[in-house]
DNA sequence: GTCTATACCCAGATAGAC
DNA sequence: GTCTATCTGGGTATAGAC
């Protein structure tokens, strides 16, 4: 890994663990190994670093989802692929919690990449469920757009709920509420 | 209002705009109009004023939803109010965005009032749902801790989503299908 | 590419006058 | 109770040597 990627990496995990406005150049320069010469070399400053460190964790999210989403099973059963897939639910979501993050949303060029993954997501959610509906596997009644957002917003706020308990029980429980209510809607 | 009173209700709107973290001193004096000497007066620093401030909207949130819950109606009905109420999603949670704070979440102190509203919440809402449940009115399969994580998780998950979208929209769509879960569980 | 020196401003707090 | 002066440290960045 060339110094250029340290700094990434290293500003991805103090953005997941401290978020933005936590973070400083100095603390990204001390885990990464590098000196200020380097990290001034390699982006113009903290926004253009956070904005590589954001757009990577967002990639790698969608990758993540993506593998679930376009694997083997069901359409309900790639959704709970996605929604059991072991998670650090301590330390929050590294895209959702930027949400939380008054730097990054006052930011455009830092916002938009936490804004396209959720909109990606939720509509690539919401189209697996119209194909569930359209091939007879799920309940014709269920509003595939509405589920989607109550399936992510289950994620993000299990996360929620994990930090605030301490424990990642709460989002094991979240989790299995929502599956209790996709389960529901199988024919 | 008094001195004291407004250093906590700016430090309180402080918190809910940008966090504990991205919070200094000097704003929360312009914001209430106070000088420096009078915030060390009344506070012992930004730690004990955060304090104040986060056990009030703590205090807060927990009088509003139990308003819902104690009101008339079924318990369906009930809870259908809590999640309905009108709320400032593009805001967030003024006790859940806390969660994603590092500066709250490592000192105990602040931690510990946030902590104990989402215990609280949960538990309420438990044992809402299992009265339902034992008066017939519920599934007698619905599982009433999970099905609380759920909903809660719902909620603060609807925030993220809204703010990442910047649009209120998807906290509605997400508490839209969380009641339609709700629903499927009516006898 | 990386280093060190330097600069400026703000965070957070203390001291003592009024 | 409130004001102003003052202090230490860190955030963030630039300049120029190597």
């Amino acid at each position: 890994m060339d110094t250029r990627d340290r700094l990434i990496e290293s500003t991805r995990e103090l953005l997941w663990e401290r978020g933005y406005v936590g973070t400083s150049p100095k603390a990204i320069q001390e885990r990464s190994g590098t000196g200020q010469g380097s990290m001034y070399h390699h982006f113009r400053g903290k926004p253009d670093l956070a904005r590589a460190a954001i757009r990577r964790s967002a990639d790698e999210l969608r990758d993540r989802a993506e593998d679930a989403f376009a694997g083997p099973g069901t359409v309900v059963e790639r959704i709970g692929t996605y929604l059991g897939r072991e998670r650090d639910a301590l330390k929050g979501c590294p895209v959702g919690r930027l949400t939380q993050d008054f730097g990054v949303m006052a930011d455009p060029e830092l916002r938009r990449p936490v804004e396209e993954t959720f909109a990606w997501l939720i509509d690539r959610l919401t189209g697996l469920l119209a194909e569930g509906r359209a091939s007879g596997e799920l309940d014709p009644g269920l509003d595939p757009a509405n589920m989607a957002s109550a399936l992510v917003a289950v994620v993000q706020g299990g996360y929620v709920l994990a930090c605030a308990a301490g424990s990642a029980t709460l989002y094991a429980q979240a989790v299995g509420g929502a599956l209790g209510l996709l389960a529901g809607h199988v024919r």
